[in-house]
DNA sequence: TAGTGGTCTAGACCACTAG
DNA sequence: TAGTGGTCTAGACCACTAT
């Protein structure tokens, strides 16, 4: 017997993880081509339903990506995009490049943006929580999507209080001008100091999923990014999902005392 | 017609999309039970295969929960643990206690760790990238499963140079005694000073699922941790994958020139 | 025992791709 | 046109939970 009574994990189990065994010990390479759906139940003496529920379960863990009429292939990964502390350095930006732009340059690919939304809303709670505000409380809020050699990598929406939306009005231009945001709120007399990014995972929505082009299995970052000036005043909140498998954060820091 | 032509999208997916939207507005609150799969099925004129399609989108979003015997949920939120960089703080662990314990105890849970391995071995490719050696080299590897309030919360595997565990013998044993394996590097005579953390997420596989005790649609981190010496040696290569539901990380750095 | 989710079969038909 | 994955139906039987 292929699956004696000996072994008590579900079928579809038992075949996906044959599969995936085969797949990390590098029996199947980055690209190539698994057996087919049918081939998968002959070889397992089971019905087309549980070799695809076996596929199911190595999409859900990212290993393998499926195309309708080819076949099912082992996943090739991205490489994904360093976001460390540099990319913030003020040196960048007032020298004209947006920090979008600067870090694309860097590590030589296309980057581009479109905009979502623009426009005074309600502060949803996690911005309200950081600006120490009252949730829905009025603010301005900027909703980008930033593009990636042809690939949308984030759902990013920046939020001001109003006055300093007015203070910096480009900001709530759709072109801010050479340097981006950060030196349009420098030059209004902000004096940008400190950031503090807080970063969670979880799986995309749906709708995430099809707006970031996310392949099956793939996570996504939650980010917010508040950033402060001098004085301790938080003067960006922003609230970003990027696609887990285009990015990969490095901090260095010195251990503290 | 419940689903007209004029819907494209497959039946499945509407059917999750609505109990998505119910889950998202609060119709449905969290820990609240879900209709069944013969409901749904019923209310949707479909088959229970496609109700239960759909339900396996909402679980691999990590918005529900199912319970055999009992129906599916909508999932309620386990706390995250928050990693900032103050917990490597060497005031803590001078004083006796370890980085784990110390962290535990300031954000009021219980912690603990189970030994899984203690041992040479030869370097994955990514401790031997980070210490500069050839893979393959042998270094000593410590591997352990750390707990949080009684569920496993990260699989920690840290590396060491052969001539940096010799010199610090300790951290060749179970126990390396109070204060944690940073102290007995210290007292051997490595001064640490700087951390790097490299951080991505994907989906867990099927094994790695069971260890962590992962609900379904939950991804793991992977943190890549260096830890340096004054004088620019990485003295410790920490590879671990942590459960994405207990974990959130914040970093607050000053804005580089 | 009744209710509910989990696994599995057998088969129909559609959608997409390559040649 | 042939091959392959995607959606869907209808129904059997098992495993677990509560009462």
């Amino acid at each position: 017997m292929s699956t004696g009574p000996t072994d008590a994990r579900p079928l579809q189990v038992v075949v996906a993880d044959h599969l995936r065994m085969g797949i990390e010990a590098g029996r199947y390479a980055p690209g190539e081509k698994l057996p087919t759906l049918d081939e998968l139940a002959r070889a397992n003496l089971c019905s087309l339903a549980v070799a695809r529920a076996a596929m199911d379960l190595l999409r859900q863990q990212g290993l393998v990506v499926t195309r309708q009429g080819l076949g099912t292939f082992v996943r090739e990964r991205t490489s994904a995009r360093r976001h460390g502390i540099d990319r913030y350095s003020k040196a960048t930006w007032r020298g004209g490049k947006p920090i979008l732009t600067a870090e694309a340059e860097a590590q030589g690919y296309a980057a581009g943006q479109m905009m979502r939304e623009l426009a005074e809303t309600p502060a949803p709670a996690a911005v309200a929580e950081r600006f120490g505000i009252e949730p829905g409380t009025l603010v301005w809020a900027r909703k980008r999507t930033t593009v990636v050699d042809g690939r949308p990598n984030q759902l990013a929406d920046s939020y001001y209080e109003l006055d300093v939306a007015r203070a910096a009005p480009q900001i709530m231009q759709e072109q801010t001008g050479p340097g981006g945001g950060f030196l349009r709120l420098e030059e209004a007399g902000f004096e940008l100091d400190e950031i503090c990014e807080e970063w969670s995972a979880r799986m995309p929505t749906g709708p995430e999923r099809v707006a970031l082009r996310l392949p099956a299995g793939t996570p996504v970052f939650d980010l917010i990014r508040t950033t402060f000036e001098k004085n301790g005043r938080p003067v960006e909140v922003m609230l970003a999902v990027l696609a887990g498998d285009m990015v990969q954060m490095a901090y260095r820091f010195k251990i503290p005392d």
